[in-house]
DNA sequence: ATCAATTGCGTTATGCTATAACGTGTGCAA
DNA sequence: TTGCACACGTTATAGCATAACGCAATTGAT
């Protein structure tokens, strides 16, 4: 799935989180766009379905949060399955492609007959520049 | 770390996950304490609080839901990093270990000098018997 | 023995995350 | 023009998680 044209919202949306240095929650989206006539959870939710759907934006599980997605042009959901490194301390998220990891994985759930629809692979921790 | 002995309310929760076929919310589980005197979700949350760190019990991040480990009597923090299978039909759960995969994103990771505190891996999907 | 530190527990209140359900408007194709 | 699909706005509610307080029991050092 490629990204279609935005709507103003979806734009809006987007535009935040490729400009946050970090990843962040659907209110902490909402407060920014307060000024643009956001009034609703819903608004930002419904906006992040959509880039979701078309793989420009990732949602990481583990700390409720979205982030854009690193490689702005190409679609993700085509690079097989995405892992996070996610600092603790910065929130800084490093995105991550390995097809060995894919197909390891991919492997054990065919031999168990799982039919796989979405993966997360997140590992939270320090990053370099905290690690001091 | 092993488990040591058990509280009441430690146990109690354990209990409840352990007879459970599936993962359960913490308010699911309050809920089937209610007759055993528990009225708070905190009474649930500081249970698992502890029984995540004896390793006894993991939580599944996509589904904000927790299981007992599928080795009882082991310590699961020694087997690396644990990947769950889980049907989104009927809620059941594959727990899996893969050195390889471990091997790969650690690899990474330290490419990137981050250090690692917490890694999830859930493919969330549809199992043998309900792909029917 | 006594004191301090730790740990578990119970309670109330609150905050954060996400969706249900309703109605509106717009564009487009049959 | 009618019907459908889609985005949008709003109110309300559901679901997940923790803050902050105080009490009781345990332990271990002095």
């Amino acid at each position: 799935m490629n990204a279609p044209q935005l709507t103003r919202n979806q734009a809006l949306v987007f535009d935040v989180l490729e400009k946050a240095e970090g990843p962040l929650s659907a209110y902490t989206i909402l407060d920014k766009l307060r000024d643009q006539g956001f009034r609703a959870p819903l608004q930002v939710y419904r906006a992040l379905d959509k880039l979701l759907e078309y793989g420009v934006v990732h949602r990481l599980e583990s700390i409720n949060s979205f982030v854009a997605c690193a490689h702005p042009g190409e679609d993700c959901h085509s690079h097989g399955i995405v892992a996070f490194a996610i600092c603790e301390s910065c929130g800084q998220v490093i995105e991550f492609h390995d097809h060995e990891v894919d197909h390891r994985l991919m492997g054990w759930v065919r031999s168990q007959k799982f039919k796989p629809a979405k993966t997360t692979i997140e590992i939270r921790g320090t990053c370099e520049a905290c690690a001091a």
